[in-house]
DNA sequence: AGTCAGCGAGTTTTT
DNA sequence: CTCGCTGACT
């Protein structure tokens, strides 16, 4: 076929029977799943409307519409491409009710879900400080990725009291989203399997409508979009997947890479096509990705190769805190683009959203066009979720979640006392909150509330009419704007975030505008649908001449010409928490992570990272990431510089020297054992800013340390969990509290690693406290 | 009913 | 450090 080599030609003209491409980043995977429909529609004559493609994200869902518009010419609209979210909306939208669920459902996003789960906890009498609801979170939609109902998981769990208490939890949830007719993100596909498994009729509706079936980034799928592919694929097998074991990142949210690793299990008679040229990055870009997944286990062996030459070698810079990072790469922003470069051909990468601000900030100061993407969604603030509200309950009122959010936004004095009257009167007739609304004279116990609610309710009627009337959304969402006063409260308040407010609704104004002249026959349900499915980076348009910010999960699937990664660092990337997981899998995932970002680049890779950087609110010195020291030195433009940053590194970790004053490191261990980081090391109450941060050891340990002055004090692994805590005051000791200024410390009691400090306050009061977490400060006298 | 201060807790990635 | 919640006060 034109344009393609030969295992990709060879993968396209696969046609019956299972089939796995396991696609390298960069292999051109979309041109092949996009030629491989073109030639079922016009060598094999199959129906496009036989096909399905599922991709992972709406983005991808669009580019690959987009591709298959071009080269197939009739009938390609006809193509079914989405998301497996998305795909099940529609199937749901479609059959919800055999499940006993309303068509105009609701989308549930974590928010409504923590909200859902903290009500219950509440009537469960669940105590949410000794089980917080995102313990509950995790573990419902744990057992919903794994396709087992509230009853199974009880069953399951018959022993284990917590786990008793989540099966309650679990079950009333579920009641309660019944009740609410909605749906969370875990329920979009585990409710179609279970509609697929109880109505073979519908099943073979789909199967018959789907023939032929391509999934990309399969490596990402959970376990029950495993089965719902299964059932889709059962009855005609012609079933093609797409995906790369090493781009695997998304675990933590339930991705099993044992879906492809063991896809030739599933299905003995697949054909497997390997993808292994790269066409997107230069070789010394590819020789580095290889070179760090190589040190993962557990992988199907493959390695990318190029025919385009070395390129440009890696460029690595070791900063010495976040803002000069972040002006290095500003810096070199501004040179790439004086010599020619465009913005959009930049992408600035991280571990975490938080590295953004600063980058972003700097950016800014130079005057450089720039877009964040991620982080705070546009979705999540305030405003929008009030707006949003409003509109979802002017679409489904059962729900009594949007309802009490907007009751009293903006303030009409209905309080809580009162919809908490209201709501144990709907309880009691099993009413909605908003149906006992309706009829509230009935409801006693209210005075002067009963006119505000019904003025109320009259308010939500007069949207509600709008909508009846086939008025555009844009009115609606005009009319709910003036007509609760939302607009006026922001305008009257004029301050510079009342102001940002308005911004965002006008933004989101734009969106309902935008999505009502692309789908003229869009409905409020449609557009609710869109808004919890799509998230900001599938808006992401490459016509914006902008320098790009994003996580590296965000970037995945995206290339650029000039990709920093930023903030490459032990415990920032990889992270803590997959430094000291007990899992053996969540540092190679990390690397995997990193695999995607480097992979991201076309022309040039830079590497940064600061020596050290504030972190939950404390300065801390973190070692250079790992993963750099995987990549071959000579692959660096500045070579020798990498050299020596690991080899200082190096003998940081090994030698027990006074450069770091490590005395009392975890000198035992080398190298990166495990538990040797620990979070918080503020166990000496000494800041970094202090001016001798050992001077408490000194004392403490009475044995003498030799500072070499002019080092840096190095804040690290030296500070290891086991490591006992040293105090430099005793009792009748002065010392400075930050919050209750002096004292006198009238007990010291010792309780395993902390000290139980009490402390004679000057100002009036004596206070116990851990003396790990009081920052008490000697005060000489 | 509404406001505000003070405290505590939690900080990875997101369809 | 920042957000969110509670509880006391107006």
């Amino acid at each position: 076929m034109a344009g393609l080599n030969d295992m990709q030609d060879l993968a396209c003209r696969h046609v019956d029977g299972p089939l796995l491409i396991l696609a390298g980043a960069g292999s051109g995977k979309t041109r092949v799943i996009t030629h491989r429909v073109a030639y079922l529609m016009d060598e094999i004559g199959v129906n496009p409307y036989n096909i399905l493609a599922i991709t992972f994200t709406n983005k991808a869902a669009a580019e690959m519409r987009d591709r298959v518009n071009n080269i197939v010419g009739e009938g390609a609209e006809r193509v079914w491409v989405s998301t497996f979210h998305s795909l099940c909306v529609r199937i749901l939208r479609r059959f919800s009710d055999r499940l006993g669920y309303a068509t105009n459902f609701n989308i549930y996003d974590s928010d409504d879900q923590k909200s859902a789960v903290k009500n219950i906890l509440k009537e469960l009498k669940i105590d949410p400080k000794k089980y917080p609801e995102k313990m509950f979170l995790a573990e419902i939609s744990n057992a919903k990725e794994r396709y087992i109902s509230p009853d199974q998981y009880a069953k399951m769990n018959a022993t284990d009291f917590v786990k008793t208490q989540t099966a309650t939890v679990y079950s009333e949830y579920m009641k309660r989203l019944r009740k609410f007719n909605a749906f969370d993100f875990d329920d979009l596909i585990y409710k179609v399997v279970e509609l697929f498994e109880h109505n073979p009729d519908v099943l073979e509706l789909y199967q018959d409508r789907f023939r032929y079936i391509m999934v990309d980034e399969y490596q990402d799928t959970n376990h029950i979009q495993f089965l719902m592919v299964k059932q889709l694929a059962s009855k005609y097998r012609n079933l093609c997947v797409v995906g790369d074991d090493d781009q695997s990142i998304y675990k933590f949210r339930g991705a099993n890479i044992t879906n492809i690793l063991n896809f030739e299990k599933e299905y003995p008679d697949a054909k497997v096509v390997k993808l292994e040229q790269n066409y997107r990055s230069c070789g010394n870009i590819l020789a580095a990705a290889n070179a760090v997944i190589k040190h993962n286990e557990g992988r199907k062996d493959k390695a990318l190769w190029t025919d385009q030459g070395d390129g440009e070698k890696l460029v690595f810079n070791q900063s010495e805190d976040e803002y000069m990072e972040a002006d290095r790469v500003v810096n070199e922003i501004i040179r790439l683009t004086a010599n020619g470069a465009q913005y959009k051909d930049i992408a600035l990468l991280y571990r975490t959203n938080a590295q953004s601000r600063i980058l972003g900030e700097k950016l800014v100061m130079r005057g450089i066009p720039h877009r964040v993407y991620g982080g705070q969604n546009f979705y999540e603030r305030k405003e929008i979720k009030d707006i949003m509200a409003y509109l979802k309950v002017v679409n489904n009122s059962t729900d009594d979640t949007y309802l009490r959010r907007i009751i009293n936004v903006p303030k009409r004095g209905i309080g809580d006392a009162t919809v908490d009257k209201v709501a144990a009167f709907a309880a009691a007739n099993d009413m909605t909150l908003m149906e006992a609304m309706q009829i509230i004279e009935q409801v006693p116990g209210l005075q002067r509330s009963v006119a505000k609610i019904s003025s109320f309710v009259e308010l939500i009627d007069g949207f509600r009419g709008i909508i009846e009337e086939q008025e555009p959304l844009s009115t609606l969402f005009d009319r709910i704007l003036e007509d609760t006063g939302y607009e006026d409260e922001l305008i009257a308040e004029h301050t510079d975030e009342s102001m940002a407010r308005l911004e965002n609704i006008d933004e989101l104004r734009n969106r309902v505008v935008q999505f009502e002249t692309d789908y003229e026959e869009a409905t409020l349900a449609d557009f609710l649908e869109d808004i919890a499915l799509v998230s900001e980076t599938d808006k992401m348009s490459d016509d914006d001449n902008m320098v790009k910010l994003m996580t590296i999960h965000g970037s995945k699937g995206l290339e650029f010409p000039y990709v920093f990664l930023c903030g490459m660092e032990e415990r920032i990337f990889p992270s803590a928490m997959a430094i000291n997981s007990d899992d053996e899998d969540a540092l190679e995932e990390e690397r995997r992570l990193c695999y995607v970002g480097i992979t991201r680049a076309m022309k040039k890779l830079y590497l940064s990272c600061a020596r050290n950087r504030m972190l939950h609110g404390s300065r801390n010195c973190n070692d250079i990431s790992r993963f750099i020291k995987e990549i071959p030195p000579l692959l660096f433009q500045n070579s020798g510089d990498i050299t020596r940053h690991v080899k200082r590194m190096e003998e940081r970790q090994f030698a027990d020297t006074g450069y770091t004053g490590n005395r009392y490191g975890s000198s035992g261990q080398s190298g990166y054992g495990k538990g040797s980081y620990h979070g918080k090391s503020s166990q000496t109450g000494s800041g970094y800013s202090s001016s001798n941060p050992y001077s408490s050891y000194s004392k403490a340990k009475k044995e003498p340390i030799s500072i070499t002055p002019s080092t840096k004090p190095s804040f690290g692994k030296e500070f290891t969990v086991n490591r006992e805590l040293v105090l430099d005051y005793g009792e009748g000791d002065r010392v400075r509290h930050m919050k209750f200024g002096n004292g006198t410390v009238t007990q010291l009691v010792k309780g395993g690693r902390d000290y139980e400090v009490t402390v004679d306050f000057d100002r009036g009061g004596t206070r116990k406290m851990f003396a790990s977490f009081a920052k008490l400060k000697r005060l000489e006298e």
